[in-house]
DNA sequence: TACTTTCTAAACGCTAACGTTTAATAAAAT
DNA sequence: ATTTTATTAAACGTTAGCGTTTAGAAAGTA
């Protein structure tokens, strides 16, 4: 096989970070080329065109990123561990979590990134939402509830981006959150 | 004066309508300069560079777009009048309503910028609470509520976003709103 | 060894966008 | 009527980024 020097993976997961950052204009060949460490035509030998290669990104973000507080928070013993733990960790710093936020503007002129978004979203309200059913709260309450944390935790992203978050503003987010659901 | 060609104000609407959309990379002068039928110079005439062009942007949606809405609502005679206008405008769909999103993305580079965000930010939150305490909420309740509220809202328009927003979906949302406030 | 696959370097041509300059012109002020 | 001020057109040089091409190296296969 090849020498080693920029594999596929590598591109993605750069491109991962980069869309994170800035979105699709972030998404710049020849600088990309430059951190790898590599020419450009690496790039264009392992992606057809930019657009293939920020699906590869999706794909990845999809299989990766997404499922993974779902398989972390899914370990811990009782429901409301679970949700306690997966409060948690969404209510912290996530290092990349704009990348869904710049995907949704991208995926404006792409009909299938648009379903992927779609499910994501509900995937994550139906999780939560079963977690609450089992907690004891009637079909429509859990979700209803879980609606509300789900936008919830996007408006707590969105006015605390690049903030530090102190104990004090934290604790106040408690108390919203101890508005929707008693855990 | 001048010959009456491209004003400021047109470079400033525009300006305003083409961050919303895309962010700054949507500011382009010479496709700008297109629009408004008129040659970049013109730009550089009024604007000394691009960055001081966003700075008046920002400024002409303080004074005009985020006071607009407390107005508008304002003028309601009682207060949970008002509070239900506020909610029928800001949960319809806004044209502009990704500026503020992008606005935030842009002020990571700007200090300034980002202060003035968190002040819209708080100055609404903080219009929403008087409005609550006046219904009868406590003081700590209302600024509870409110923050609830706003980031309810935040995440309705990443969850809505470019969608028909069905009678049947708009049911769900108000159902959700009542589990904040009963209003 | 010879051949094929996988990958990269270097160079090329092209367009978009930047910001500047210089000259021209229309309206306002004198 | 002339000068000043506000504004624009046209053209220029520059850089960033795109995507392609051509030639060839390293590793694996026959």
């Amino acid at each position: 096989m090849p020498k080693i020097v920029a594999e596929k993976k590598d591109w993605i997961q750069l491109g991962y970070r980069l869309f994170a950052e800035k979105g699709v204009s972030g998404i710049v060949v020849e600088k990309m080329s430059k951190k790898l460490n590599c020419n450009k035509s690496s790039f264009y030998w392992h992606f057809k065109t930019k657009k293939e290669f920020i699906n590869e990104i999706v794909i990845y973000w999809v299989n990766t990123k997404t499922k993974n507080i779902i398989t972390r928070t899914d370990s811990e013993e009782n429901t409301s561990q679970k949700l306690r733990k997966l409060i948690d960790i969404t209510y912290s710093k996530m290092p990349y979590s704009d990348f869904i936020f710049y995907l949704k503007r991208y995926a404006v002129k792409d009909e299938k990134i648009s379903k992927i978004i779609d499910k994501v979203d509900a995937e994550r309200i139906a999780y939560v939402g079963n977690l609450l059913k089992k907690m004891g709260y009637s079909s429509k309450d859990a979700k209803i509830k879980a609606s509300l944390l789900y936008k919830h935790l996007i408006g707590f992203y969105e006015l605390t981006r690049y903030k530090e978050l102190s104990e004090d503003y934290m604790i106040e987010v408690k108390k919203e959150i101890n508005q929707i659901i008693s855990y």
